[in-house]
DNA sequence: TAATGCATAATTGTATACAATTATGCGAGA
DNA sequence: TCTCGCATAATTGTATACAATTATGCATTA
């Protein structure tokens, strides 16, 4: 329910200006352009058959975004995303993140503490059966209830940004390694100290688990295959 | 240098769409619209005097900075910021600025430590003579140069934008309490430990340097004040 | 009187037209 | 050949026109 508000706000999916703007941010976060390359209005409007104004838009988004840089009178340019990049974000979040458990100790529902455990109790059945996708999207779904209950509208606005930025790296991360069933132990340990009111203990747990998230990327190297795939 | 993306990048002042979406937004964190009011491209037009098109841009940018919420075929309704939001932006500031000074001690070039230097410098020279505007601006000014040292491009994003959410009421609080020469000390004691490349002490410092500012703007009643002045 | 339905108005969404700025290419001159 | 300058093209910035959606108000009816 205050979900609803931030995914509208987050932008329309419906919209064309909402459809250009999230098929542009998949494209330069998958890679599909290049940094620094130049988005012409009028090319990526006839290639998603929509007028120039959605493009504009959509642009403008992107900008405060800072996926793409736009030079007034000139043209809009790729920014991209360098591995240190990923590693910072990854370090801010690990503070944010603590930030947030803490909070989440002291403001979750009762509702929403069941459907931490609910979301945890599905994710040690899908670890077993291997399902690799539900793991991913059960995962992504335990911080949003996180970010939920944190009960600050500023942080969780933050926190979102942050994960959309490191969704497909983070996929690919948990899908190949065998990240997900470590990842889903450790939302267990945060989920126990939040029920536990120990708000210090949950803040330093989500601290590392974010870290934790960092080392195994980099560690199994995906991340770099990652980069690869963008210059190809 | 750097300096000069980002400016770009956090959107043109010369262009009308800039122009709007900074009159807008100085309006909305002023108080000079209601929260939940409805802002109507026409009227927005018609009383800065373009037409609904860079209206509609700087709409788009607003609803992703989270000032006005897009109801889509609607209208966009002002979400204002509350004194529990400002009090946010301030915890979360205080672990990124913490984190900002961290990374700052590890990759301050000499320039910047030289500014740095100067701007302390010069802010005893005017907490002495009374100059209440410069010191504000020497105090953006510190912790714009840290932004810069930190060598992230994320991290200097994300605390730029906390920053200009909270200038306008930190403005006030530095003006009016004697919060302006108690701040500069503490910036003296941030820059020494960066200087020592003491990370821990300066994190430290930085942490509490927030939190600080903030326990002083809501003892000084001054936030508070700037609630009611929304209000009427 | 209160509720419903429809016509009309108001507002946003999208497309297009025109203006301003910037990039490109070619020819003249040294 | 190289450089400079200008004409032209390409691209973005802004305004306006049209379409789609939503709000409003009034008449009708139970």
């Amino acid at each position: 329910m205050a979900n609803y508000d931030v995914k509208q706000e987050v932008t329309d999916k419906f919209s064309l200006r909402g459809r250009v703007f999230h098929k542009l941010r998949d494209d330069i976060l998958s890679g599909k352009y290049e940094e620094h390359e130049e988005l012409k209005e009028v090319a990526i409007g006839e290639e998603l058959g929509v007028s120039r104004t959605p493009v504009r838009e959509a642009f403008r988004q992107l900008e405060l975004e800072g996926l793409i840089q736009i030079i007034p009178n000139k043209g809009a340019y790729v920014t991209g995303i360098t591995e240190k990049d990923v590693q910072d974000i990854y370090m801010i979040r690990s503070l944010l993140e603590g930030l947030c458990a803490r909070w989440a100790t002291e403001h979750i529902t009762k509702e929403q503490m069941e459907e931490m455990e609910e979301n945890i109790y599905l994710a040690k059945f899908h670890a077993q059966k291997g399902h690799l996708d539900q793991l991913a999207e059960l995962d992504n779904r335990f911080h949003d209830i996180m970010y939920e209950a944190c009960n600050s509208k500023m942080l969780e606005h933050q926190l979102k940004d942050f994960h959309q930025y490191v969704l497909r790296v983070r996929k690919k991360t948990l899908n190949n390694a065998n990240r997900g069933p470590k990842s889903n132990e450790e939302h267990e340990q945060i989920m126990e100290a939040i029920k536990a009111g120990d708000a210090d203990l949950a803040e330093k747990l989500a601290n590392q688990h974010m870290i934790n998230a960092y080392e195994n990327m980099v560690q199994s190297g995906l991340h770099e295959a990652y980069q690869k795939e963008k210059r190809q």
